[in-house]
Formats: structure tokens, C-alpha cells, sequence
DNA sequence: TAATTGTTTCTACCATGGTAGATTCGATTT
DNA sequence: AAATCGAATCTACCATGGTAGAAACAATTA
């Protein structure tokens, strides 16, 4: 018998809703967003709730304003591009430590997210591309054994991913762009090449920065964030 | 009139606290931290001691197992290694970064903290060296001007600093290699050598894998924390 | 009409209580 | 004596209530 691993707790529950809830658009950026009424809608008490916004947080997913209110967040093109800067910089050491390291893993778990990718455009399955897209990239964080960066990078490119989302029919467009760049670094990963390699993620991962530019996405929530008490 | 600063919340007093008393090893490393005695002694309720806590375990600074008890973090070879290329890959791409985009305010950044560590060592105040070497290393990261990088880099040093601490005897013995490699990394900035300030970076932050290597830091508090249930 | 003030409503923040799970230690059995 | 079982204790988890602060709106005044 394998041993069962004990049930998540009700907050890591919680949060896993609201981040899926903010990156498939359900709440729509700068929306509010109040404890209690995640606490009806979900059928459960304001203390876990509580925690899960404080855990979307430090994602970057919401911004909690102290008795004030709790907002999805809204990109700017600075936060976009620090994010892109961000993750082309976590993609691009661990792309080397995996080829380095864990050659074959890394190998297989792009292979594997590339097919995956074929079939969800052959089967016209965006959400399903976007996932194994996720999956491919994953593939090169995880391949490098670090387990700090591996938990920082999924703890980052949560906004990225709700941008994505908004910027759908933009990104789309490049579906075969970025296919190519995608079989592109396999290649260079193969040959070794991790130059090549790293020069490719640069340009891949901000191709959403590039989107973000020509069409910046405004908030689609109702109520905007207040503009009182600038920041120290 | 100047507007003032709204003051902080009691959570984050607390979560400050107890970083702190990790860091300085008030707080052994393993020691088992109850929600109950440190609102106790806080003389606060448990509310934002368990929220503190929860901050500190995305930090790395403490691990919550669930209705078991929340531990002090106890580190390995591998998970100092992490944290230390981590690191490494941080401040690497922030250096090219500052350099590249915001020289003055590096230069002017390092060169400060350069002199308070220089006055650290005449006055003989470790504790003042070490809280410059850090604004040192933060003025690479701020530089940048990248707030993604700089507030993750700042929720991973932690484990890495209460290391600092328990290496406290190994690691002043090199201080003089280390203000050394401060002087290159400066000189290299000021060049405008980044190749050579990345090598630099990238072994001054790995001398602290090194010591721990030579003398593990065993967990000095008194209960170890239990072995059951392995993790899936 | 425009600006200001007072009131109401909403928010997150913190305190506290009940509960289930995990550990510990002593009693019992072999 | 060693092992097993069970009660007591400790833990974090979740629910709920009270409160201060911020925002929204209406009433008042110039």
C-alpha cells in the first residue's frame, strides 16, 4: 500500500480557487474583491479567505490595501516588463543548470509539452495549448533540481499567466511564432548550445511584454483602485 | 507639510520580530515556534502571529506542518546550495542591469556601503559589517530598478543571513577575502566589466555554501522536528 | 451651484472560542 | 522487560464577533 497524502488545508483550497478565478479572468483586473463575499460565495468562513488573499498577494495576484479593500491587480507596462525581465532571468539559469545537469529530464519534459502543444492546436484547444505551453516552460525550471527557484517561479509568473488571458486574440496571432521558437530552443538544447538557448527564451518571454505594449489592457473591473495616500 | 506614513499593521511588526530573532539565532534553528507562547510573549493575540507565520514559511524562514507545529527552519547542503545560485542568478542578472541602466546610483550605492563596512571593520562591529555587506549586495539588486527581482530577492536572503549568523566564527576569518572581492566587484562596475563582475558575484556568494559545507550547522534547538508522514 | 460637513456603510484588522488531528506519556498486556 | 494501546495534552485550523479606519453619499452652507 502507498502511503495517502494528507488532504490540503481549506486555505490552500481557497487560494487555488481565487488564482484560478483571476487568471482565467472570472474576476476581472482592479476588481474588488471583499473577504466576505469570497466567504459566501465559497460557502466557508472569512478566516481562510483571509489567508489565501494574503498568500495572492505576495504573488502578485491581488494587493490588499489595510481597511480598505482587497483589488485584483492592474499591469502596468513597467510591471510587465520587470515581470518578463524576471522570468527570462529564472527561465535562462535554470535552462543552463538542466542542460548541464539533467540533460534527459529536461529533454523529455519539453518533448513531451511540445507534442502536447501539436495536439491541443490540431484539436483547436486554446486553453489546453496555453496549459501545455505553462508545462514546457516548467520543464526547464523544474530540470534544474533547485527547489528556490523552482517555488519562486511559480509564484511569479501567476500575473503573467492572468495577462495572457486578456491578451488572448493578441497571442494567438503568434501561435506560430511561438511554436517555432519553442522547437528552436528544444534544438539548441539538444546541440548543447546554451548560448543559443538563452538568447531564445529572451525573445520568447517578452513577446508578451511586446503584446502588452500595443495593447495595453486596461482594467475591466468595475470599481477602480482609490488614488488616495500616495505611497511613501 | 510632509504627509505622514500610515503606521503598520500588527502582522507585520510581528513578522519582523520574529525574522529578526531568527536571524540574530535568538530562535535555534529546529526550534519548535507555537503560535500561543509567541503571541504570549508578544503579549498580542494569536491572529497575527499565525498570519507573521505564515509570511516567514514562504520566506523560508519557518515550516508550518499542519496541526503539528510551526519549526524554525533547519537547512541541508542541497537547500543552502539553492539558495545560494539563487541568489547568485539574482544579483548576476541585476548587476548587468544597474550597470547598464542606472551606473551612478550603483556605483553610489556600493561605494557607501563599501565605507560603512570599512568603518564596520575599524570599529570591530560584526554586526554593523554584516548589515552593510547587505545594503552592498541590495544596492545591486535596487539598481536595477526591477521591483519583481528586488522583493523576491529580499523573501529569499533570509534562511541565507540566520546562516550568516550560525557561520558567524568561519566567516569573519574571511572577511579580508571578502571586502577584497567587494573592492574587485566595485572596480569591475566602474570599468564597466560585467562579464567579470558576474564571475565575482558568483563566487563571493558561493563562499558561504562553502563554509557551510565544511561545518554543517546542526539544528541547535531542543525538540528536532518529527520524521513521520514523508512529503509526497 | 459648488464646496463642505456629517452620517452611514463597508472594509480589513485583531481577539477569542471550539474542534480535529498529532504527539506524548503512562497503563496494560504479552 | 518490551510492545501495544489509550487517555491526556498540545497544536494549528477554522468560525465568529467587536472595532477602527476609509469610502460613499446625503444634507447643509456659502
Amino acid at each position: 500500500m502507498k502511503p495517502i497524502s494528507p488532504p490540503q488545508t481549506l486555505m490552500e483550497l481557497t487560494a487555488e480557487r481565487i488564482r484560478e478565478a483571476i487568471i482565467v479572468g472570472e474576476l476581472p483586473l482592479g476588481s474588488k474583491v471583499s473577504e466576505q463575499r469570497l466567504a459566501d460565495a465559497l460557502a466557508i468562513s472569512r478566516s481562510p479567505v483571509r489567508e489565501a488573499l494574503a498568500l495572492l498577494q505576495i504573488e502578485g495576484l491581488v494587493r490588499i490595501f489595510p481597511k480598505r479593500g482587497t483589488f485584483v491587480f492592474t499591469p502596468d507596462e513597467k510591471i510587465v516588463l520587470d515581470l518578463c525581465d524576471h522570468r527570462a532571468c529564472l527561465e535562462s539559469a535554470c535552462l543552463k543548470m538542466g542542460v548541464e545537469r539533467a540533460h534527459d529530464a529536461l529533454l523529455g519534459g519539453m518533448r513531451q509539452a511540445m507534442d502536447d502543444m501539436y495536439k491541443a492546436i490540431r484539436s483547436k484547444d486554446p486553453s489546453a495549448y496555453a496549459l501545455a505551453d505553462m508545462r514546457f516552460h516548467r520543464a526547464i525550471v523544474t530540470s534544474s533540481g533547485n527547489l528556490s527557484m523552482a517555488r519562486v517561479y511559480g509564484s511569479t509568473i501567476g500575473p503573467l499567466m492572468a495577462l495572457r488571458t486578456h491578451l488572448f486574440t493578441e497571442m494567438q496571432a503568434d501561435n506560430q511564432v511561438s511554436m517555432a521558437q519553442h522547437a528552436a530552443l528544444l534544438a539548441a538544447c539538444e546541440t548543447g548550445d546554451i548560448q543559443q538557448g538563452q538568447a531564445i527564451i529572451e525573445d520568447h518571454v517578452h513577446m508578451l511584454a511586446d503584446h502588452y505594449r500595443s495593447r495595453p489592457v486596461s482594467e475591466t473591473g468595475k470599481p477602480q483602485q482609490p488614488v488616495t495616500s500616495a505611497s511613501a
